[in-house]
DNA sequence: AAGTGGTCTAGACCACTCA
DNA sequence: GAGTGGTCTAGACCACTTG
């Protein structure tokens, strides 16, 4: 329970854990722009006299936040928020890497971004009803001059209210999110085999019905919600897909 | 520093942090198999003050070891240790999916093993020199008794000396691991497409020269040293590979 | 009621960075 | 030398599980 920066526990009803409020509070003032990236935020003895909380509780806080990609530590220098567009964040959910294992995230080429009322599959995937809107976008992924992967893109209207009125529309997802004051958490991405449609072959100099890897993503919010499902599809002759497991 | 299950630190140099030397005293327990799988283990106030800390840094250790999958702590019960080769944790590197959803795992069939000298390719992925020995393993995986993918296992033989004396020999690497005391921690996974040679396409019924995919996987100890190496080959017709990201 | 892990406090001291 | 995060302590109280 929150009231002005205060944090409080009734002591009659089972409470959120002091810790989890904090770091909710602390992580709106990073989505809603209160704390740009890269900027220092106070340190742990001042938060905590702020919250009203312990440096302990606070530190739990600051150490779960940092966890979760939102928040950088640097003994003897401070906390800072992180730039979710920085070159070591905006890649964290491309996967594909060249033969000699450098990460490829290639250049985007627009083709085209459209609304729509979300099919069923995109129900499925997003969790949206039939009547809500979507956007769908696709693209092109180009490395080295080469187009090696077509992408279509469906996130909900409701989510990136105006996408299509953007001047220079941000094609990664992590920096749209960033944008829109969305904390991105985790995302899955099945991976299968496929055989190229006429439309694909023709983008990336295949051979029609020839195989191809269908990579199926759906990134989620820090609540576990669908922000954005992805259909990539390429042949990926020198690259391959890593995954860390376990 | 340790000194029979007590910490100490000099003062004068660097030391390790004692949460740390305490999770490596601990996991040490569990991977010498003084802590058997599933067994309770002393509560965080009995085991701070057989080390000699304090509970809060005992609570630091343990919580560590919780995360590294070594032990599951449950309020109002206690702390134990986890058995590796149960259901939840035996599969966790396994990442195929049936087309519905459900994880396959499959049965195994043995079809060989034997010991060589290490080849370049298992030399750079398991870290080894080219003298070092190391065994192989050949197996295909049944799902519903269909064979659905030919496995290539390779392990050195110093991580597990008399391996093909066991007279059940286990085809889990998380099981082997269990028994023969190494502590597992992450793989990685590398997803391609290749084409079915005639062998694999014989042993999965599939025509020679079709695509399937390729799964490279790593599978580490706790310290990120390669403990398996394995190439699995595959058509996964109406099943995918799923990878958590982010 | 007894025992467990989970939360929270209010400090101390250390290691690191930077002006 | 001042300021930061990282480690560590020695408790208290709460929530949960089990006999």
């Amino acid at each position: 329970m929150l009231t002005n920066n205060r944090l409080v526990s009734t002591g009659r009803f089972t409470t959120r854990p002091l810790y989890l409020q904090v770091r909710d509070a602390l992580a709106s003032r990073i989505a809603g722009g209160e704390w740009k990236p890269n900027a220092a935020i106070p340190n742990e003895g001042d938060l905590a006299r702020e919250f009203g909380v312990s440096s302990g509780t606070m530190r739990k806080a600051l150490d779960l936040m940092e966890g979760e990609r939102l928040l950088t530590r640097r003994q003897g220098r401070g906390t800072f928020v992180n730039d979710q567009s920085s070159d070591e964040l905006a890649v964290r959910f491309s996967n594909i890497r060249a033969a000699d294992g450098e990460r490829v995230t290639g250049e985007l080429k627009l083709l085209g971004i459209s609304q729509a009322s979300a099919n069923p599959a995109e129900c499925g995937r997003l969790r949206l009803r039939p009547d809500d809107k979507v956007w769908r976008i696709q693209q092109v992924r180009l490395h080295r001059g080469e187009p090696f992967m077509v992408e279509e893109a469906s996130m909900p209207v409701s989510l990136f209210p105006g996408l299509d009125e953007q001047e220079a529309m941000p094609h990664r997802i992590v920096v749209l999110a960033q944008q829109y004051g969305i904390l991105l958490g985790k995302g899955d991405e099945r991976v299968s085999i496929g055989a190229a449609s006429p439309s694909v072959a023709e983008a990336l100099n295949l051979k029609a019905g020839g195989p191809i890897l269908v990579l199926d993503r759906v990134v989620h919010n820090l609540d576990g919600h669908p922000v954005e499902w992805r259909l990539g599809m390429g042949h990926f002759a020198d690259k391959y897909y890593l995954a860390e497991i376990g």
